[in-house]
DNA sequence: CGAACATATATCCCTGTGGTTATACGTCAA
DNA sequence: TTGACGTATAACCACAGGGATATATGTTCG
């Protein structure tokens, strides 16, 4: 796992884990209990998918009593936000060369 | 291969893929021997990423004699950006929410 | 203290997939 | 037409990792 990037293009690629990101997103910090319950897999997966989360800076854990509170880290995406508006920067780039070009050829 | 979210995180976790797909935004077309070249690994995997890609919606092909060019397809990340945009919608409506509590709770 | 509960960790299995080599297919040149 | 070239496909291997079950760890309650 070289970068920030591959970090969180791995984690974010299972879709049982993005599923459980996207439900602490929408309604914010919940319990193992209540991710493992509409996940369709068993606590102990749901905790390794937990785990993963949280290394790749996308989750928090809160610990009270016996329970632990997840809740998303949405400052993590923004590598991911980045990395977006970087590749669509390129093909703009690319375009106004294009047009710089055919402008010039034009004259 | 649930919907495009999925398709796309899966197709750009890989880290050599994703390359392959920085240097066509970067650099724009490129033929399958140029990728291959700086790719790190062998001719055929570069095809399987290159076609991995493609039903992705990531590149095109484009057949020149005994050539094959690839590009980028930008549109193909706008899926990705609008779910970046999603999540971090919900972090904010959340936080909002707080504020306006936080506020009604303060008068 | 002991039992029920909430979560984490250990262990194992099994599938998916990224890699390789070998080869097939299509195209250009002589 | 034959051979060299560029790319795609086939067949296979190896390993990562997502899943389950079993169990350990820590916490509350009686």
């Amino acid at each position: 796992m070289q970068d920030a990037h591959d970090m969180l293009f791995r984690t974010l690629a299972d879709p049982t884990r993005r599923a459980i990101f996207e439900r602490l997103c929408r309604q914010g910090e919940q319990t193992v209990g209540a991710l493992t319950s509409q996940s369709g897999v068993s606590q102990p997966a749901v905790s390794k998918h937990l785990g993963l989360l949280k290394q790749a800076g996308l989750v928090r854990d809160r610990h009270e009593g016996r329970q632990t509170h997840y809740s998303a880290q949405l400052g993590a995406l923004a590598p991911l936000m980045d990395w977006t508006r970087e590749m669509a920067g390129f093909w703009e780039a690319r375009f106004d060369d294009l047009e710089d070009l055919l402008k010039r050829m034009d004259q």
